[in-house]
DNA sequence: GGATTATTTTAATCTAGATTAAAATTTTTT
DNA sequence: AAAAAATTTTAATCTAGATTAAAATAATCC
């Protein structure tokens, strides 16, 4: 029962037990794919899961950390990169949805953080409302130093954020598709932020 | 078990359902609600709402029939109003909008529809494919007129669409809340639509 | 190649919550 | 105010799908 010290093998195959898992809630919802769904994509039985998540709560839990993983790491990146807020903010959407629509995904649509017990919900919300907060930052900074249009930074970011998030519900692994988002998507977001000349 | 000649009672307890419904899944995801919850928001038991709707997938069913009626009305309206496609457009985001945090709502956000049974799935489908082609219309109607800048309609449309969707992931009631949305939300998703000379 | 550990399976449980049936209550009608 | 219709309740079922237990297979290690 103890697992491999050298736990490579054992992480990845968790790996994909979470992208599996990712891919079936996004398409079928959480309440209509049963643990049996998500074991069929990897030729595995159910009982098998239990292998490498506790129970159906924890892999759910597990998808938003690896959801919010990828928004964060997208963010970092964006921000060590330097440059003034529009920019930042152009490169965060680029990086976010090069992994979400990429290899890395599918990433899980938070859509049943409720369902998740307690702590687990706690950590969630707080790690995703930090994930806003530090947009809105990208949003006062931007404003700070010209090149952002002086706007609400809470309703703004409201507003972008839903659009990725949403991005899972009607992508759905065309690789043509997948390159006509990252060519467009960071635009289409930020080109509403853009202080002009009017 | 015949239903009242004139179904105005009928009708109106049951639409209190559907807000319910709503709002439970809304808040607590489907999976995590019940239709003990449901019935409990409206001081029923659960076998009470087998009186207004069939079963749960009807449940859902409705709601999202009722989610669509809202953004087609939203919809008819601005286009009815004429005006330029910009112009167009904004109202439309204010009428769904104000409808979406205002006495109809909530509005149910359509995470579910795979769970809905064939029939009801194609038709729910349908109606939101058609919503976006006729906003993708209004897209083009403004690029014509000069009023939008020229943009991949479709990945316009999505983006947008996806912020309005993700709305009530957000948004719990607050009217403090609900006037900021509407004052604020309008603008920020239409001012990256606006043709403007750069 | 035998022993140990890791992984998966088959075969049972177990349970929340959806659904149904029948009875009770409330409302409306005349 | 009795009868009929509408609405809701209480008390059982019924079931899909999550979970557990024990056994079987596969991989790794010495």
């Amino acid at each position: 029962m103890a697992r491999n010290p050298d736990e490579t093998r054992f992480q990845a195959q968790r790996d994909r037990v979470l992208k599996a898992a990712a891919h079936c809630f996004n398409q079928k919802g959480y309440s209509g794919t049963s643990l049996k769904n998500v074991a069929d994509m990897l030729g595995l039985t159910d009982p098998a899961l239990y292998y490498y998540v506790r129970n159906k709560e924890e892999l759910v839990y597990l998808c938003y950390v690896r959801a919010a993983d990828v928004g964060r790491e997208a963010m970092q990146r964006a921000v060590a990169e330097g440059g003034n807020g529009i920019c930042q903010v152009r490169q965060y959407l680029r990086y976010h949805i090069e992994i979400m629509v990429g290899e890395r995904g599918p990433i899980a649509i938070m859509s049943e953080i409720p369902s998740l017990k307690p702590e687990h919900r706690d950590e969630v919300l707080e790690v995703s409302r930090q994930h806003s907060l530090n947009f809105e930052k990208i949003l006062e900074h931007g404003i700070a130093d010209g090149s952002i249009h002086s706007c609400d930074v809470r309703m703004t970011g409201n507003a972008i954020m839903g659009s990725i998030n949403w991005i899972p519900k009607w992508y759905h692994g065309d690789t043509k598709m997948a390159e006509k988002i990252v060519a467009e998507f960071p635009g289409v977001l930020s080109r509403g932020l853009e202080k002009v000349s009017r």
